[in-house]
DNA sequence: CTCACCCATGCGATCGATTGCGGGGGAGTC
DNA sequence: GACTCCCCCGCAATCGATCGCATGGGTGAG
């Protein structure tokens, strides 16, 4: 009765009175018609009673299938990827797929180190929201013939799948917002121009705006949209309007506006990106682009999913972004000029 | 120069002459010793030149080893759970292993389904976030002798570890301060009683503040912290200092109030509990109880990796809970009475 | 010179499930 | 009654790495 290693396919066959061919067979969906249904059933039986749970691994080794993927992010605990991990593991747990979660900290020899971990678990594919511009680590991957995905972000290279948000869309909605509240002195605080994001949300801005201030900040975080807003309205004393690169870039602008005495959205309208979760119970509320992380997420897993089962052209999919007008943005108020 | 498929050991040992046992143990560091200097090197030169990454799945099917362990938590989208997951990744890519991730959204079947299939995986021990004071699949995985630990909350069973925040202490700290501000009517909206936290949140409210109210929330969510507040507030209009179960229970809270056109804190103090990140960001930042959730995390793993490779006592780890004031809370104003 | 000992390495079984191949037996047909 | 065909099922190889055991050659001591 009691268990003193978990019970294997031998045990099951022997207990149902079989080969364990024929008790592998019975309990496969697939190859179960190879079998008598009486026998099917007693196997079956046999099974649920002794507990038995396949081995994956014994599996795995035979069929070089291991129904599990690599998930590549930067940091859990950045507000953008929960839900993008979500949407994926959601999409590929339907599939009786398993999601392998590292993250990379942007620090490149621990993602190689990852990378080599999770292919060293022979995951089929990888889900990459780390990817940048230049990438060497992702064109060894394309080299090797690895099949991947990324999410959020692109690596400039032929032919490799991925899941955007429409950015580019997202920043002239955004403009064409502070252009409406009579904002004429915009400014942009960039991401990290070695990001694809950074970089389209940059070229966009340009294009809305040419000739309006563009800051880059050293990453996607709080401290470093500080840094950069200081930077900017020392330079720029009269910028009206700040279009952040992203929530966390919009939030450190907002403590640099307040550092300096002034206070949006009266004096200064701020605009961020991503529509991080609870945006809107932020001081004030952030006026910002939403972009449907849990779908992208889906839409990635599924993309995997369609290059593993079958060499799918490499599509990528574009998901439309939308501005979402709350608190941080207000008219333009006549200065005192 | 081109794989067709991973090279293998045997690859490995064929190129540097030897047998795939020399290459093995040439290869790992526990036994290198019983190989001469001269091949070992020769060995490993030739396995980063095939670029070699050993089987994980025949490894662990050999050893029965398999350097990995699941992750139970009911959903990663609540800001509450990336930190603790984020020290558990931490904790475990030190020493080599490999979290495995799923959410259960307080669903039991599904929790059953994932914990099997985590099984089958052959994790070595589990981490769950999930647990439930009574809680079948765990008394079923002491009964089968599976290694786990529980975090954040514990289950009703003896001798299962657990690395727990100091809610009773927490709750203490927090009616303390209300009180200071000079709050006597105080209540409380508790969080689920199936769980611990609920449970021994709402006694140690009972116990520092006896015959205030309380009210049961039927999830840990804004949406159920949102309806508690307006049965509260219907039964006990006078209540001046709301103690929430959680962070959302208090967001749900202050919308609720804004929607009675009172304000927080001017009518009403309400004070949350995890502190989750950004809550100093919120309108207004909120008054909470900071838990050291990253913390939490990596004491998890660490404990479940003590239990993995000797059978540690069981142990639980109880970490100190501290309230942060922000400006969520308020001497209470002298009523219009 | 011989014997004992040890170090470095090879051999082959093993972990647990999958799968191509072949065989036994029952049913159906002439 | 004999033959064919098909359905079930068993046999054994296989995936890749680990490890107990055996072995060969070299060294040091007597």
């Amino acid at each position: 009765m009691t268990s003193g290693r978990p019970p294997t396919l031998d045990d099951v066959a022997r207990a149902a009175g079989v080969h364990k061919a024929t008790a592998s067979r019975a309990l496969n969906p697939a190859t179960r018609h190879q079998v008598s249904a009486r026998t099917a059933h007693r196997v079956s039986l046999e099974a649920t009673r002794l507990g038995y749970v396949p081995n994956t691994l014994a599996r795995g080794l035979r069929t070089s299938r291991t129904a599990a993927v690599g998930v590549l992010i930067p940091d859990l605990t950045n507000p953008l990827f929960p839900p993008i991990v979500r949407g994926i593991q959601d999409r590929l747990e339907q599939q009786g797929y398993t999601a392998l979660l590292v993250n990379t900290d942007a620090d490149e020899a621990r993602e190689r180190a990852e990378f080599d971990a999770l292919r060293s678990r022979r995951v089929e594919g990888f889900i990459v929201a780390t990817a940048r511009r230049h990438h060497p680590l992702l064109e060894l991957a394309v080299r090797e013939r690895i099949t991947f995905v990324t999410v959020n972000r692109f690596t400039e290279l032929p032919d490799v799948p991925a899941v955007l948000g429409d950015d580019a869309d997202g920043i002239a909605q955004a403009v064409a917002h502070l252009r409406g509240l009579g904002h004429t002195r915009l400014a942009h605080l960039a991401g990290p121009q070695t990001l694809s994001t950074g970089h389209v949300r940059m070229r966009a801005f340009r294009a809305a705006a040419p000739g309006a201030a563009v800051v880059e900040c050293a990453s996607y975080t709080e401290a470093a949209g500080y840094d950069a807003a200081r930077l900017l309205f020392e330079r720029h004393p009269h910028t009206t309007a700040v279009l952040a690169g992203n929530d966390l870039i919009a939030l450190g602008t907002l403590r640099a506006i307040e550092g300096l005495g002034r206070c949006c959205p009266a004096d200064v309208s701020v605009v961020g990106f991503n529509d991080m979760p609870f945006a809107d119970r932020f001081r004030p509320p952030l006026t910002t682009v939403h972009v449907p992380h849990h779908l992208m997420g889906v839409q990635a897993a599924q993309l995997l999913l369609d290059h593993l089962r079958a060499a799918a052209p490499p599509w990528s999919i574009l998901l439309p972004a939308r501005l979402v007008v709350r608190g941080s943005t207000a008219r333009r108020r006549p200065g005192p000029t």
